[in-house]
DNA sequence: TAGGCCATCTGGTCCT
DNA sequence: AGGACCAGATGGCCTA
């Protein structure tokens, strides 16, 4: 079996895959040859502008094809097929760094399925959380009149006056408000260690609180408001637990100072 | 050593 | 016909 052809490329596809465009990023140098190889022949058959599988011009049907033809075609496909899972795993990639999730060297990263369900968490999340500012914009502005008049700011409540008072992004509030903890007990991890994985442990579907089957998650949207866990010893790596612009913080503090 | 995750190959199906 | 997409099979690497 020529199967291992391919198996010399390092698996880390993603931490070290390369966003050149050049192929001899992509493959080992066998495969690279061979791609070379293929890339060459392919802009000689396009030169002459007849089909590379012609063997004098007129085209063949699969079953026409030599041995040597077909494992040439064998060898396009797969390439072909490589560059495609390769082009996948970058789109995860891109979906990795902006997740809220801790990010580096020393950090596992996360596996396609969990950056997936988090993804999707995160997404439901945060238009959970939208829905919850509009509400409290709209309770601060007292009712329905209250977007229109919002050009003009609030007399009495100084602007920056509050906002050293609540660090947390307002998303990270209602983050962890749907935990259930409050975003300082979350700051000082005073949960029970025992649930607590290793710092460097793998983020395991568990990390990302799937503790019941996925599809039952998937029938409960709200359930997945959780999907984002603290642990005590570490470091808040929740992006969302960073400090924030004052403008948000403002209008967090208004819903909180009323 | 078992299990999880991954890359790759491969054949089938669908679309242009 | 060729290419994209998909899913199954296989084997390698890593961790508990």
């Amino acid at each position: 079996m020529d199967s291992d052809a391919g198996s010399t490329c390092s698996r880390s596809s993603s931490p070290d895959l390369v966003v050149d465009d050049s192929a001899g990023s992509f493959f080992s140098n066998k495969m690279f040859q061979r791609y070379c190889q293929e890339s060459r022949r392919d802009r000689e058959a396009g030169q002459d502008g007849t089909e590379r599988c012609s063997g004098g011009g007129k085209t063949k049907t699969r079953s026409e094809l030599s041995k040597e033809e077909m494992q040439d075609l064998r060898l396009k496909v797969n390439s072909r097929e490589r560059k495609r899972m390769h082009d996948l795993n970058q789109a995860m990639d891109g979906l990795r760094e902006v997740m809220p999730y801790a990010h580096g060297p020393s950090v596992r990263k996360l596996s396609k399925i969990s950056t997936l369900l988090l993804a999707r968490n995160y997404i439901l999340m945060l238009s959970s959380s939208l829905e919850e500012m509009k509400k409290l914009v709209g309770d601060v502005y007292g009712g329905s009149a209250a977007v229109q008049s919002r050009t003009a700011p609030h007399p009495t409540i100084p602007p920056a006056a509050t906002a050293a008072h609540l660090p947390l992004h307002p998303l990270a509030q209602s983050l962890h408000s749907l935990v259930g903890s409050t975003p300082s007990s979350l700051q000082h991890h005073s949960s029970s260690p025992s649930s607590a994985p290793a710092p460097h442990s793998p983020p395991s579907a568990s990390f990302l609180g799937f503790h019941a089957p996925v599809q039952g998650l998937l029938k409960d949207p709200l359930h997945l408001a959780s999907s984002y866990r603290h642990f005590p010893g570490m470091p808040c790596p929740c992006s969302l637990c960073q400090p924030l612009p004052t403008t948000t913080s403002t209008l967090h503090s208004l819903s909180m100072n009323k």
